[in-house]
RNA sequence: GGGCGGCUAGCUCAGCUGGUCAGAGCGCCUGGUUUACACCCAGGAGGUCGGGGGUUCGAACCCCUCGCCGCCCACCA
């Protein structure tokens, strides 16, 4: 006998040990089973499971096991991330907090073993926790992206992409973070609203004949002006275009040049030029053919190319230090508070500096072309599909991509240099050793090349590099393209864009079929979750108090497409519920002995209330079938729920009380056989999306003979529709609705909870006679009425109703007040002549009669046929009560 | 500046290609010891679908416009 409810702590461990001792987890070795694949979004190392993980994992999840279910070798792939910065950053942060020494101390290999260390110890953390939701990923093929074989990817796509021209060494402006002393991307830049100043700065003019001002935000770049430049057709530097300024502190003299970029709108319309220090800037100096010149180094502190008083400060004094000599010096032309965006780094969090180095790149433009085009043309499609605006937007401008970090901990560049620091791109250095030889004609000593590769980089590799790629593996050609790829759209750039890109140079096949995009979780209020705010609910905290069905059930009902998600734990709570209440059901099942029958055929069912529930199944089956084809994981929820508790629970396990407790031991067995069935194919059904509690319900309330085998590796139900019955809908229709009204009915009169008033049926037609004959019992239960007797003439002393189309009356007369039931009939009565009067206004409305369709036409009339007749039986029902009274 | 998403019952949200589409859950109110379940059962109150205009026989749904809220990209001498 099962307990009264579900006790997730300690069934889920076991039945998660279950699936996986069972081999459940491996796709299947079967060559006729279509392969299905989705390659997990790696989380960090360094990751604790936050409710975002817990949601794309559970989308994930239900999609594996829908697709094992129905027959498909199945595999979700797991794996983590190395996570280059983030990493790096938590073992600085631990080797400080232990008061160990530096990095830089310790040297690169040491730092390196050590990071190795950590993750031995943390690094597993994320992946277990993915265990206690329930993933069911194929641990045997987990992967990590500094693994020997993803490593080897990675070096191979470097070197062939840098023989393609794809990838080169260009010196140029990037954003250097100062804070990690390396270089980043673009999209690691985050543009935070800052309060701050406009400076305006006299420059005088050489000749002496006058000033020129600018204004800046960063006065202590002009350091490293170079030049000041006004706008071709501005009169009022016409005659200023050629001169020379003599910079101010520094004392060097810079021309005035004439370019576009000087905006006459903005400011004085003349603007200091920094090639070394702003991205427009540098621009304009290629233009001119302007010097560079950086006055700051890696730490961004004033380097030997500014005056000696400022060597070594750092930015922001320089900047205090050059306003203050402005000041002094009289050239300080006025200061305006402003709040301005000024770059950060997502990860540091310091401001970035535009900085002159050399770096790799990767040519995304080129990479691109491909990329927008399988989406185009539809190889890859976008769930929401309004993700693929901002995912074109992005691609049809992209950049060239920085990939060079100055870190340690990552993919070393494969790229070596001679003496004179030419680089030897090869994937080992007896190859680049090669290639050097017959460069310079004899050994020459190489280098290689300090810096690793943005951990992006492996990352854009993972739907093929995880399946074995350069090889030719069976798994690669069996797996990919993968299916589905679930994942935030904060990563689109990331890695969704990347991901195509290489994808489709490297096997010229689309990673993916399908992207989904989830929600984003928030707290109850709509906020972030953060753990500034303190508002972070922790799902494994969550699982330990409604279990991880509930929490999975949740996302899935919430994870409606283009809104957020606000996650509150009463929402949990409610879910909870509902296992519970099948649980429940199972247990009503279980004492009223229905077992699953060996050899039972629904589709041979003669009782009615069996033939409607065999076709609520077969809807059901259907509708969540083609919710979860469809990634509508809350419809796919929502549709369960209403099934579960709504149908089965409300009323056919109602429905089923009388007939077990009948004496017709035909109608018994097909009702057990029957409840029992139903309950098989609802735990088919809920099982992506809850399998703990199904899976334990499979075990302890369905247990038939020969079947043995875990839930998780059955068969997705696919029903007949010839099991569909619509003269049994038609039927249960009508009793559902007769028990309804009549229940709202007695609540409003106050019919005294205990009493089983006579149901009288007044001239039903003989559909409707033999419906109700046919359901007596049924109806009994259900109302809780007494006697059901046939009329035709309201019997005095009951209370008429109106429902699908019959009257009804209910035998209460002693019961209730006759001035309550007035009111009720007068209330009822307007109703219908409301309806009737809207319809009927409708229909003599010329252009809708001509203009709409017939079927909608003809729905109309009935409507109003029917309101009327209502409308008149209910009318002389109250003239009856009228008179008795 | 460009773009995207949202605004439906007190709260959180469904409402797919215009025609029972005005819904659900929670909360609230009333009643309930019914051979599963109080993590329950039955009933009920509650919304001029952000404002305005338009298209249409008909609009929560399509178009225009305005207003908030959130996000992304770009820019800011």
């Amino acid at each position: 006998m099962l307990d009264k409810t579900f006790d997730p702590p300690a069934a889920e461990p076991r039945l998660y040990a279950a699936w996986e001792a069972s081999g459940a987890f491996s796709p299947t070795d079967d060559p006729a089973a279509p392969p299905f694949s989705i390659v997990i979004p790696p989380p960090n190392i360094t990751g604790q499971l936050h409710i975002g993980h817990a949601l794309n994992g559970t989308l994930q999840d239900i999609l594996t096991r829908f697709a094992r279910m129905r027959g498909k070798a199945a595999l979700w792939l797991p794996g983590t991330d190395h996570a280059g910065i983030a990493t790096q950053m938590v073992v600085e942060r631990q080797l400080a907090a232990e008061g160990n020494i530096s990095r830089r101390d310790m040297g690169r290999e040491a730092f390196v073993e050590r990071v190795w260390e950590w993750k031995a110890k943390s690094g597993g953390a994320i992946v277990n926790q993915l265990r206690r939701l329930g993933a069911s990923c194929d641990w045997s093929r987990e992967r990590f992206t500094l693994d020997e074989g993803l490593s080897a990817a990675v070096r191979k796509v470097f070197v062939a992409l840098h023989k393609a021209g794809l990838v080169y060494r260009d010196k140029r402006l990037v954003n250097w973070d100062p804070h990690f002393q390396s270089a980043i991307s673009d999209i690691e830049v985050e543009q935070r609203e800052v309060d701050g100043f406009f400076w305006r700065l006299a420059y005088p003019l050489e000749d002496g004949s006058g000033e020129i001002v600018v204004a800046t935000t960063r006065p202590e770049t002009m350091l490293g002006d170079v030049a000041v430049a006004v706008h071709p057709s501005d009169e009022r530097y016409a005659g200023l275009i050629g001169k020379c300024v003599r910079l101010p502190i520094v004392g060097r003299p810079i021309p005035i040049i004439a370019d576009d970029y000087a905006d006459p709108e903005k400011g004085s319309g003349a603007v200091k030029i920094t090639p070394a220090h702003d991205f427009n800037d540098f621009k304009v100096g290629q233009r001119h053919n302007l010097p560079i010149i950086s006055v700051l180094d890696a730490s961004a502190r004033m380097n030997e190319n500014a005056p000696a008083a400022y060597r070594g400060l750092d930015r922001f004094e320089a900047r205090k230090k050059v306003v203050a000599e402005f000041e002094a010096l009289g050239l300080l032309r006025g200061v305006d508070p402003t709040r301005h965006a000024v770059p950060h780094g997502d990860r540091s969090g310091a401001v970035i500096e535009p900085f002159l180095t050399d770096q790799w790149y990767v040519d995304a433009k080129t990479l691109a072309g491909p990329a927008i085009a399988a989406v185009e043309r539809g190889e890859t499609v976008f769930e929401p599909r309004h993700w693929e605006k901002t995912y074109f937007e992005w691609m049809r401008n992209i950049e060239p991509w920085c990939v060079s970090r100055q870190l340690w901990w990552g993919h070393r560049i494969p790229a070596w240099y001679g003496p004179d620091g030419r680089p030897f791109v090869a994937e080992t250095e007896a190859e680049a050793a090669s290639i050097a030889r017959e460069h310079y004609g004899r050994d020459e000593p190489l280098r290689q090349d300090e810096d690793v590769l943005d951990t992006w980089f492996s990352s854009a590799l993972w739907p093929f590099s995880t399946l074995g790629w350069p090889k030719q593996t069976e798994d690669l050609h069996r797996f990919y393209p993968t299916d589905t790829l679930v994942t935030g759209f904060d990563i689109i750039f990331f890695w969704v864009a990347r991901m195509m890109m290489m994808g489709l140079h490297f096997t010229g096949r689309a990673p993916f079929r399908r992207v989904f995009i989830n929600a984003l979780v928030r707290d109850a209020e709509g906020a972030k979750m953060s753990k500034t705010k303190g508002n972070v609910m922790d799902p494994l905290e969550l699982v330990d108090d409604y279990g991880a069905d509930a929490l999975r059930f949740t996302l899935a009902a919430m994870s409606g497409q283009g809104r957020d998600i606000r996650l509150s734990r009463q929402r949990i709570e409610g879910y909870r519920n509902l296992g519970t209440k099948l649980w429940n059901a199972a247990r009503f099942g279980q004492m009223n002995g229905c077992g699953p029958v060996a050899g039972f055929d629904p589709g041979a069912a003669v009782g009615v209330v069996n033939r409607w529930i065999r076709g609520e199944t077969v809807k059901t089956v259907r509708q969540v079938t083609l919710a979860l084809e469809g990634c509508a994981f809350d419809e796919a929820a929502g549709i369960l729920y209403r099934f579960i508790w709504n149908l089965y629970c409300d009323w056919y396990v109602e429905f089923a009380k009388p007939i077990l407790q009948g004496q017709d031991e035909a109608a018994k067995a097909e009702t057990r056989a029957m409840t029992a069935w139903v309950l098989d194919v609802i735990l088919r059904l809920l099982h992506p999306i809850s399998p703990f509690i199904t899976e334990e319900l499979w075990a302890q309330a369905a247990p038939v003979q020969g079947r043995g085998g875990l839930l998780i590796s059955e068969a997705w139900p696919d029903l007949p529709d010839a099991w569909l019955d619509a003269d049994a809908d038609a039927e249960i229709g009508l009793v559902i609705a007769a028990v309804t009204e009549g229940r709202s009915l007695r609540a409003e009169l106050n019919v005294p909870p205990g009493a089983r008033p006579d149901l009288v049926v007044i001239e039903p037609s003989a559909d409707q006679r033999r419906a109700i004959e046919a359901n007596a019992a049924v109806i009994g239960h259900t109302l809780r009425s007494g006697q059901i007797t046939l009329a035709s003439a309201m019997p005095s002393g009951a209370v008429p109703y109106v429902a699908a189309g019959a009257t009804f009356a209910l035998a209460v007369g002693a019961l209730i007040d006759l001035s309550a039931e007035r009111v009720r009939l007068a209330k009822e009565i307007s109703a219908r002549s409301a309806d009737a009067e809207k319809t009927a206004r409708k229909l003599g409305n010329p252009d809708f009669v001509s203009r709409a369709p017939v079927e909608v036409v003809e729905e109309n009339r009935e409507r109003l046929a029917e309101a009327e007749a209502a409308r008149e039986r209910l009318s002389a029902m109250l003239e009856r009560l009228e008179a008795l009274a």
